[in-house]
DNA sequence: TGACAGTATATCGTATTATGATATAATCTC
DNA sequence: GAGATTATATCATAATACGATATACTGTCA
């Protein structure tokens, strides 16, 4: 019935795949395929989207103006922009984030990281 | 045919809502319902869990052996503690949540949040 | 020039997960 | 002992993620 559930329901919270595609699109506009790869770049490879993840939550994000597409010249990239409501939202996301790494601190749970990482700096 | 696939899967993250029983019972077992509470203050109210999420979550948990059933003396209740396997998915992905601040924060993405909160402290 | 890797978008079916409704019963408080 | 709260559980349905598959363009380099 209600086909807003992930954007407006009681439970205030996104899944990660659809937080690193507002991640991605924070800093600027970006076609599918692009969005992708940076999910891969910001994620430290922890996240990747196949094109089914992909364009599946563009279309939702897309329906509930959370992006829109952008009229290009381009006839086979689309690009997708962030809107008010989408960095809103993604605003509210990333304060949960850190709410929870600080409670996390608080409580003597977070172990600092080991120094090697991924090579995606 | 995968049956571990949100704990085992090429995407190394989980929901919010595993996440979340993750951190409640970081600091010691609770009981399902205590589960819920807890939940609901350490999100500061974002994350309320019905039953039909919480125990459906908790089966595949016991299953994955992220958390273990203590016997205790209780008929009623049931309590539940992290196991090692848990407890290093939950430090995973707490770094996880600390990486994207960190990376929204040197992206100027992160707006100081406003002062007055939800009342759970 | 033509083969091959990579880029790019899209859809399908299935698996997985979340959720509200519902049920049942114990406990607590007044 | 009535009513609110605590407590666990299952069910059907909705929402989401995912791999597979398809199609076609672009770049390169032999």
């Amino acid at each position: 019935m209600n086909k807003v559930k992930t954007f407006s329901n009681a439970n205030v919270s996104l899944t990660p795949q659809i937080f690193y595609i507002l991640l991605s699109l924070a800093i600027k506009e970006r076609h599918g395929y692009e969005i992708m790869k940076q999910i891969e770049h910001d994620s430290n490879g922890r996240i990747k989207l196949g094109p089914g993840t992909l364009y599946g939550a563009v279309k939702r994000m897309l329906e509930e103006k959370l992006i829109i597409e952008l009229d290009t010249q381009h006839a086979r990239r689309k690009y997708y922009k962030l809107t008010e409501k989408g960095r809103t939202i993604f605003s509210h996301e990333l304060e949960r984030y850190n709410d929870a790494v600080e409670l996390a601190k608080k409580r003597s749970l977070f172990v600092k990281p080991s120094v090697i990482k991924f090579a995606y700096a």
